[in-house]
RNA sequence: GCACCCAUAGCUCAGCUGGAUAGAGCGCUGCCCUCCGAAGGCAGAGGCCGUAGGUUCGAAUCCUACUGGGUGCACCA
């Protein structure tokens, strides 16, 4: 069977190779053909039996002069089947040669196969992305795994500024992702309630309600002088009256706590609904306390001989002042690779910080969740390792945990760095950037760079309307393809997608129109690659490189009016050309969709 | 002192589970256009991928040691 995919008609093969990659990604097509026909020389004997073909690579050749898709199957197998890279190529390039998809197959370099496709490939992958619309490029590669992704996590003492906003784009692009290949995914806050500085928090707060009672107060270090507190202890006056005025602590801090921390997280689900991000659970720290559910899940560790009372020996180098040797209850992290044992209860028996952390992290292992996802802001990269080694050891290595940080933005106006200073409250909150940029903008732009390298973002820069602006240069492609519809409608040609999909493409096959399809093509393995590193930014990168293939195009049409995608009086030509675009269109669509913005349809 | 992240063109940055002559934008140089297919186009120069070793048929990519930057380092979250 296997053997007969070699001389088997184009439509059979198709239909065989489809079933399995749905049809969409063109690359692991041509890869299944190389594996067939690799086996197939197994069969023949023209190479050894018994090798490992894992490792055998189809990918877009770095200069498309090589031709479209290339593989080094030839340098990957040559040692194991202690044949000459060369040799192994030419048999392998004749065989491929003979497949009705491979125009040429051509040994180059070291071993290199150069695969040239026939043209009609790639109009099967503009009517598949026509046909398949945004879904074009959807993956099954997660198989349905459940993956929990936590983002955000800012605690609930204010509203979110300008680095939450970062790693909120971040994580809910890359949850975006992760259900656009296919996991199961769920998009998760932890709120912060249960630590001091929500005693922090509510003593601000008390200060406010005074304040709104006529008092004079002053904010002494340690609490947050913030305007956006001003209505939270007015609304409490509000509430209840002059009760907490001059009374001690005892008899409303716990009140003012809850009050405030459900004020400030009001606060944030705005926020977050300003930027888009819709959280499928809020998941409360305080809900660890007084349940049992911290010591369950220490427990858990104990009962793997992971929690012992020690001593730490003082950090080398830099002593704190205050150091003193102090027994402790540890959690053994050193055992799943971190540096150092970590404390997970203080002197004064109160649970560290840590503590609730390892609860909250159990408790998504024993929700069933098959991956781990924490993404933090840079400044708690120390914290990595304890927290691996905690779900490490609770799921026994069972459910791998990836963190993400987000690096720091640095703000601009005008090309001239904009100086934050809580003190004199230029502060810059996610709503003062949403508001004045706009969600789109601020989505992509926070996209624009590696996760993990410094963001510049400027103001002014963000809002250009030129090429040098990646936000506007990839909606403005999308603008051009909904303008050509709009005026082939208006020359009284319309087309559904299904038209386009059906479509005669044989018209497509100028070499500026092929490589626009083959971007396209790219599509579903660049998708595949940006949800195995966890890393959205490669989708803003490509769609900046797809809307330049399309503007560049589009440019050709100035002095070349064949390459126009209106060829007026030309329906049939017209189609085939605005499938093209269409089917850019749609790819831009979905790629936006998966960066949570919305793809413009003109540009004002 | 230790750990993690980073180091690629003058600047800001991409670079796929290791692949061919290392890419983009800005800036620079030259040419073209000033046409609503508009918010410019085309071309060119520019690189010891921080340094030194190692693994490999093959390294910007993996390993080791340095150098330089960022972050974090017991009872704060």
């Amino acid at each position: 069977m296997r053997r007969r995919t070699l001389t088997a008609p184009l439509p059979v093969l198709n239909r065989m190779l489809s079933q399995k990659d749905a049809a969409m990604n063109l690359f692991t097509q041509i890869r299944t053909l190389v594996i067939e026909t690799l086996n197939a020389m197994q069969a023949e004997g023209a190479l050894p039996e018994g090798l490992d073909f894992a490792n055998v690579a189809v990918e877009p050749p770095r200069d498309p002069l090589h031709g479209d898709m290339a593989t080094n199957a030839a340098m990957v197998l040559a040692k194991p089947a202690k044949m000459k890279p060369r040799d192994i190529a030419d048999a392998l390039a004749t065989r491929l040669g003979n497949d009705p998809r491979v125009v040429s197959a051509e040994v180059a370099g070291p071993g290199f196969l150069n695969l040239r496709l026939d043209a009609d490939l790639w109009h099967g992958v503009l009517r598949t992305a026509l046909k398949q619309g945004t879904a074009y490029g959807r993956s099954d590669m997660g198989q349905n795994k459940r993956v929990n992704v936590e983002y955000v996590s800012a605690n609930p003492t204010g509203p979110m500024h300008v680095g939450h906003t970062r790693g909120a784009v971040f994580g809910d692009a890359l949850a975006s992702l992760l259900d656009y290949v296919g996991y199961d995914v769920t998009r998760e806050y932890y709120i912060n309630d249960g630590g001091a500085q929500v005693d922090v928090l509510a003593r601000s707060v008390y200060l406010r309600y005074l304040e709104a009672h006529g008092q004079e107060v002053a904010f002494p270090e340690g609490t947050y002088p913030g305007e956006y507190l001003v209505e939270v202890g007015a609304a409490l006056k509000d509430k209840v009256g002059g009760a907490y005025v001059d009374q001690p602590e005892e008899v409303w801090l716990q009140e003012v706590r809850v009050y405030s921390t459900d004020a400030m997280m009001d606060l944030i689900r705005g926020d977050l609904k300003a930027l888009g991000v819709e959280m499928d659970v809020f998941y409360s720290e305080k809900s660890l306390y007084g349940t049992g559910r911290i010591e369950a899940a220490l427990k858990a560790l104990d009962a793997k001989g992971l929690i012992y009372r020690g001593t730490l020996e003082p950090p080398k180098g830099k002593l704190p002042e205050d150091w003193e040797p102090r027994e402790q209850t540890l959690f053994k992290s050193t055992d799943y690779g971190d540096d150092v044992d970590r404390p997970v209860q203080k002197s004064d028996g109160g649970w560290t910080y840590f503590a609730p952390d390892i609860a909250y992290h159990f408790d998504k292992i024993e929700r069933g969740f098959d991956m781990l996802i924490d993404v933090f802001g840079a400044d708690h990269g120390g914290y990595v390792k304890r927290m691996k080694a905690a779900v490490a050891a609770l799921s026994d290595n069972r459910v791998p945990l990836d963190v993400k940080l987000t690096q720091l933005v640095k703000l601009y106006k005008n090309g001239e760095p904009f100086k934050m200073s809580k003190r004199a409250g230029t502060f810059v909150t996610l709503r003062d950037v949403v508001d004045q940029v706009g969600r789109d903008v601020t989505r992509f732009h926070m996209l624009t760079r590696k996760n993990d390298a410094p963001l510049d973002f400027d103001f002014d820069k963000v809002m250009e309307q030129s090429k040098d602006n990646p936000v506007f240069y990839v909606n403005y492609a999308n603008a051009r393809v909904h303008s050509v519809l709009r005026k082939a409608a208006e020359a009284g040609m319309t087309f559904t997608d299904a038209d386009l999909a059906a479509a005669d493409l044989s018209g497509v096959t100028h070499e500026a129109e092929l490589t626009l399809a083959k971007k396209i093509a790219e599509w579903p393995r660049l998708v595949e690659i940006a949800g195995r590193t966890n890393e959205p930014h490669r989708i803003a990168f490509y769609l900046y490189e797809l809307a330049s293939d399309f503007h560049a195009l589009w440019n050709r049409g100035n002095d070349t009016p064949e390459l126009r995608f209106l060829q007026e009086g030309n329906t049939d030509a017209t189609s085939a050309k605005i499938a093209l675009a269409k089917a850019t269109s749609v790819v831009i669509s979905a790629g936006l969709g998966i960066l949570g913005v919305t793809p413009a349809k003109e540009m004002r």
